[in-house]
Parts: structure tokens; C-alpha cells; sequence
DNA sequence: CGCCAGCTTGACTACATTCAATTGTAGTGG
DNA sequence: CCACTACAATTGAATGTAGTCAAGCTGGCG
């Protein structure tokens, strides 16, 4: 866990980011990361903090696009709907992603946003944000860097989670969920969420499960739990160790 | 066309930014689009203006990143490999395009970087622009613009490039390809590339082709350029005439 | 305890892949 | 100018994998 929470704050307030990034847990890796204190104090910034539980919208596509979120704790999904109807999820953010950056460049927001686990998470008004990463280095640069590393995940999408058989496809999945848990045990979506992330059926994600918990490389622990076998899943994929 | 060539320059020379952006055809779209000239000025950026052939390769994964690339004409692709060898093209890139965006954050470039065209670009040094960005709002903000474009650019291929059946896929591509000439004719990748963008084999991409020309759909006019029928090919994936 | 959503399993079908052979095309040199 | 080569594209037949449709199963919750 990594909440604000456990740091003595109530949940669903609002701060000043001057007071409240210093203690922040996730700072290190966040937006804020490297921004003097100094300069946190003179920018005014209101955050809240909040807690989302499973399931919760953040956001809608094409909704005006006015905060940004740093992500804490959970995983939240961003799914987009094609033209014959299904949806497809885009991408999923974990501790130190940001969701709803186009909020500094576009006019709405392009995915709808949800909770796929209880979330952890502050919400940070994005004009402010853009005005003072024109007048600090820092900020700019960390800005610079979280559209890189949302862009190198995309790709790693297209080349890892796109191509393939479904075995393969699916134990990548595994494997970057369970890289989230410092602990063995990690959490598992649902099986449909998991075939709108590999472009698969439900039932074929249903059937490859199977046979992976068959093989021993997978043991489910609860409905979304489950714990794997990394080095026996990395050998399917050809990955180092 | 749009080479500033045809603008009066010769081809490979190295300007100064203020002497040569202001008569670009690409400026309105490109890097540096509402940047004031006195700042350009100021600035004292070289850019290297080249042209690329068919099949050159402008930087590889992991060479240092130390140039931005702004496309005036032409196609480049963006490959990256995968654990068990193949390639998978992740991204095309058409005029006002950036290559080679993360040499202002990373210290290596993500990808491979190959002209499938006859290319127009200017070549401009990634530091001088991170430099000026911290001082320029408006270069700030048409960065994080194209960082923007390039994610959005790869949620719409996970989502319609890489979902429905191959003949949805080849026909989407086709229609992204023509968008890209103002003329019926458009430049067509071969079966291969076709393959690695969309993850199907070249045989699959070849038969998908052979029924499209069958059905009066698309004409090859050469090897590698062709012509379709938009309207038809729209009503295939469904899309809104 | 029973209901319902989500998951699993089975049988069948559709589709893309694979392997192999053939045709087509652009480039080279006699 | 044509023959020859190299490579890309096409086509066919057989195989394999995922999709589809339809039943059952399970576990959490009222």
C-alpha cells in the first residue's frame, strides 16, 4: 500500500501541494518528483486526494478535459469504443502513471477512464499545470518524461501484447501484472477485460488459463488474485530469466 | 510535393533556423509552427535540411538520441523487434510528423527509424530544443502537442489496426495510406511491411489484396503505388461515408 | 437457499498460418 | 534487346488456432 492515507491524511480533501507532495509516498516517481519545495509553495496548487473503488468512472471520453491524475495506488484502465460497438482497452496505469494528460494539450478527454481495483490518487487542476511547466525546468521535463513513458508503453502494447499466440499473449499480460505486487500474489481481471487488452475472446482467455493452471504455471487464489510461476512464464515468452 | 527544395534550397545543407523556417512548407504544421521569428533567432538552431531514399535508415534502437526529425514528405517507418526476432512496425509517420521525439527525455532512441519513401526532413539538434522549450511557451506547448499526437496516433492503431479480421485491418490501413496524398494515387508498402504493421502474414496481407482488386475495390497501378475506392472501403469498417 | 453474473467447457466453424510451388517484376550484364 | 538472376507477390492445399454458439458450472450476495 501506498496511500496518502497511511500518511495521515483523510481521504476525499483538498491540500495545497505545498503541504501535502512532501509526504507524499509516491513523490519520487510522480509528477512532482524533483520540483523544489519552494517552488510547490508558490504555484498554489490545489490537489485532492481521493480514493476510487472497483469500478468507478473517473472520467468519460470527449468530457472537458480540466485535471489530471497521479496514480498511488491501483490500477486503472483507459479503454476506447471502436466503430462496431466493442471496446478495446488502450492501456493500464499503475503507480506513478498519469491519467488524462491530453488535459494540458487537448480540449476533451480521449478515454473513458475506470477503477479496476480500488484507487488511490490526486487530482490536479491541468491549466495550473501547464502554466508552470512554461516557467519551471523541472516540472516541464517530468511532463516530457511521463509522455515518453505512456508512449513506450503503447509500444510495448503493439509489439508484445498484439502479436502472438494467445498463450503468449496472456502470459505477457500475467507477467506485467504481477511486476505491480512486490508480493507473489497479484490481482487478475476479469476475463473479458483481459481479452479487450489482447484482443481475444473471453473464452479463449478462459481456455488459456486453464491450461496454464493444468501446466502449474498459475494458481488462482480468489476471483481476482492469482499468484504465477515468473520463470517458468518467462521461459514460454523467451524473456531473460 | 512539399520539399524545400522547391523553395529555392539545396539539398543535405546546414541553416540557421531563422533563415529557413520561415519559408518552410511544412512550418504551419511542424515543430516550430507559431514560434516568433526574433526567437528563432535567438535561438541559433543549425538545421541540417536532407533528403532520404527509399529504404535508408535515419537512427537504430539504442544509437545515442541526439536529433529530432521533422518530416516534410514522404513515409517513415518505426520498428521495434521482439523477444522471438520478427518485427512489428509500431508507427508510421507522414508529413509534420516528429521521428526521434525522445532525445529530448531519453538518452537512446526507442526504435528504428527507415524511410520507406523518398523522404524530406530537417534534422535539428534535441538538446538546443529542450533548452529552448524550457523558455518558450509556445515551443513547450507544440512539443507536448506532438507527444500527444504520437499517443493518440497509437491508440488508434491498437484499436483499428490490430482488432477485427485481416481484410478490416488491410482495409483501414488503406484508407490512412490514401489519406496522406491529396491525388487518387497513394503510396503502397509492400506485403511484408503491410504484414508487420498489422500483424498478419504476408501471404494473408497478399490474398486480402487479391480479393479487395476482385471486388473493384482498389487497383494497383505499379508496384508499389495504388488507388481505391474510399467510399466502398469505408463501408467496410463501418466508418461514416 | 436460490439467483445471477462471470467463468468454464464442448463441439463446430471460420479464419489465418504454414509450407511449397509458381508467377511476376525489376535490375544486371552480355 | 533479350536472357538471366534475385526478389517480391501470388496461389494452392493442408494444418492449426481462435471464434462462435450453446450448455453447464461456481461463487458471492441478497
Amino acid at each position: 500500500m501506498n496511500t496518502l492515507t497511511e500518511a495521515g491524511l483523510t481521504h476525499d480533501s483538498e491540500f495545497r501541494a505545498a503541504e501535502v507532495c512532501q509526504i507524499c509516498p509516491t513523490r519520487e516517481i510522480a509528477l512532482f518528483a524533483n520540483i523544489k519545495t519552494t517552488d510547490l509553495e508558490e504555484m498554489h496548487l490545489p490537489i485532492q486526494y481521493i480514493v476510487y473503488e472497483k469500478g468507478d468512472k473517473l472520467y468519460e471520453i470527449d468530457e472537458k478535459a480540466e485535471y489530471i491524475y497521479t496514480l498511488h495506488d491501483g490500477i486503472i484502465k483507459l479503454e476506447q469504443s471502436l466503430p462496431t460497438g466493442e471496446r478495446r482497452i488502450v492501456r493500464l496505469l499503475r503507480r506513478g502513471d498519469l491519467a488524462g494528460v491530453e488535459a494540458v494539450t487537448a480540449a476533451g478527454y480521449q478515454h473513458n477512464a475506470i477503477a479496476m481495483t480500488t484507487v488511490n490518487l490526486c487530482k490536479i487542476p491541468a491549466d495550473l499545470v501547464l502554466d508552470f511547466s512554461a516557467r519551471s525546468p523541472e516540472l516541464h521535463a517530468n511532463l516530457m518524461k511521463k509522455w515518453q513513458d505512456a508512449l513506450t508503453t503503447s509500444d510495448i502494447w503493439l509489439t508484445k501484447l498484439s502479436t502472438g499466440n494467445s498463450r503468449y499473449r496472456v502470459v505477457r499480460l500475467l507477467i506485467w501484472l504481477s511486476e505491480n505486487c512486490h508480493h507473489e500474489e497479484f490481482y487478475m481481471p476479469g476475463r473479458e477485460d483481459i481479452g479487450n487488452i489482447l484482443s481475444l475472446t473471453t473464452e479463449t482467455v478462459s481456455r488459456t488459463i486453464a491450461g496454464l493452471r493444468r501446466d502449474g504455471d498459475l494458481e488462482l487464489l480468489s476471483a481476482d488474485r492469482a499468484r504465477i510461476d515468473v520463470v517458468a512464464l518467462k521461459k514460454i515468452v523467451k524473456e531473460s530469466v
